[in-house]
DNA sequence: CTAATAGTGTCTTTAAGACAGTATTGA
DNA sequence: TCAATACTGTCTTAAAGACACTATTAG
């Protein structure tokens, strides 16, 4: 029954600039696969999760270890969980894996490793990837668009203070389309998502922008009831359970 | 390192009568815990995974095993992960949970088992739960709610045919808000959601209203690029990978 | 007829989008 | 001065909501 081993795998992105096209483009990094399942080739970085460590942390660690990144944003996409998810090439072990998804900011990004066996890749376009992980890569992209249009995700590309002019860049990249910089500033500023610092960006080749801060009303990666963690109503600090464990409904036919 | 056990739970909704308030009520099956983590608490349906199964089948093999439900709306909410999950009353084994979520309507609720063991209960008010079932109760209502707002689940609530005070009614009670009946008929036609099917229910004490059916341009549960399994453009069928099993990357510091 | 629900029409408010116009900087 | 971006104002359109009004049934 303990026959099962569980992972994690991370979709990590970030907007760094392009070469061809437009200045910005979405980016992931990936890590080159050295064991035998698809050895050589590219996949999201990853591991084991150990029996000690909370999933979450299982990320964490294998992004430090493999990528040397810290994101601040980490959410939990899902969890993929086929028995065939292994069968590829040779009928490994059965694995289910947890996959997270998290965006770093552009000074983050630049702490993070770059060699033969770890680089940045077009998320739009990545390589061949090991496993399903194309599909992975696809999910998230769809799930950070979707979330993008009513969430404020967007400022976790960004750093502390930003120009409405980079944080409407984020938008524009991610969704890949242009929006307009009046009615931009109108939904922020109305929405309350960003503050005014009161300072300007200077330096500019023109007309110095105002600076702003997020707003941190709520916290960004937003799980619904999940982040609240300690309810002040109901009972105990939220542990977060583990399930029962076989409940075999006894006798039944009992009004 | 194969230390670790996966198990499965599930929320499962219903709208049924309610004898207090207004007629009808958001409502979840639970089961009676007979083993010693919390004994006797009410607790979500679920159990171990099979190693020979797959996550999602193992979420309908057990709730059918417990309460005779065969939802036709099952999603995955969230999972759960933490170490100290099961470390409540017993120090017991580490479990990580993959936590569905399901639908069932008025006809698919009335085959479940009910006994001692099984029984219905308020969705808003759930018995004292073992585990943190309470927060996953909690987070899965958030879900529907938030679902609702954007999506065509409700329509899963409802058998093939329904008139729109139906469909309202299911967004009032999942909502707990009366809605404008002309409003929300106009938002429904020009959603594209449902359509007529050119009957009308009678017997109803009064004008006979339209039948509607849904509008199956898409997957009820939705999933985003999840649900369309084979891609034509990509490569293989889309197995569901199994993580890349430490990457450990190589030598590092080469351009 | 009345009671009750089904369904339509219309007005107001709000937000999104298009786009013209003004402001402020470096060079 | 000019180029380029920052920022403001205003018009149009679409959707949401409030709510009056008509339609059709059972009894």
């Amino acid at each position: 029954m303990g026959d099962i081993e569980v992972a994690v795998s991370t979709v990590i992105f970030a907007l760094r600039p392009d070469r061809c096209a437009r200045g910005t483009a979405l980016w992931l990094p990936l890590v080159r696969r050295i064991k035998e399942p698809y050895a050589g080739r590219w996949a999201l970085p990853g591991g084991p999760v150990r029996r000690d460590e909370d999933v979450e942390q299982a990320a964490r660690r294998t992004l430090l270890e493999t990528t040397a990144l810290a994101p601040k944003y980490l959410e939990q996409l899902y969890t993929f969980g086929q028995v065939e998810r292994a069968a590829e090439p040779v009928p490994g072990p059965r694995v289910i894996s947890v996959v997270y998804w998290a965006l770093v900011r552009p000074e983050e990004a630049e702490h993070g490793i770059e060699d033969e066996n770890v680089g940045w890749h077009l998320a739009d376009a990545p390589p061949g990837l090991a496993f399903d992980h194309a599909t992975i890569v696809r999910y998230a992209l769809w799930r950070l668009r979707t979330k993008m249009e009513y969430s404020r995700v967007a400022q976790a590309f960004l750093g502390d203070t930003f120009t409405l002019a980079q944080l409407r860049e984020v938008y524009e990249v991610v969704l890949e389309r242009t929006l307009d910089p009046a009615n931009f500033r109108r939904q922020m500023e109305s929405s309350g998502a960003v503050e005014p610092t009161g300072d300007y960006l200077v330096g500019g080749r023109h007309r110095p922008p105002r600076l702003y801060r997020h707003r941190e009303t709520r916290d960004l990666a937003d799980n619904g009831p999940l982040t609240r963690r300690q309810d002040v109503v109901g009972s105990r600090p939220t542990s977060t359970n583990p399930t029962p464990t076989n409940p075999t409904s006894g006798s039944r036919q009992t009004p």
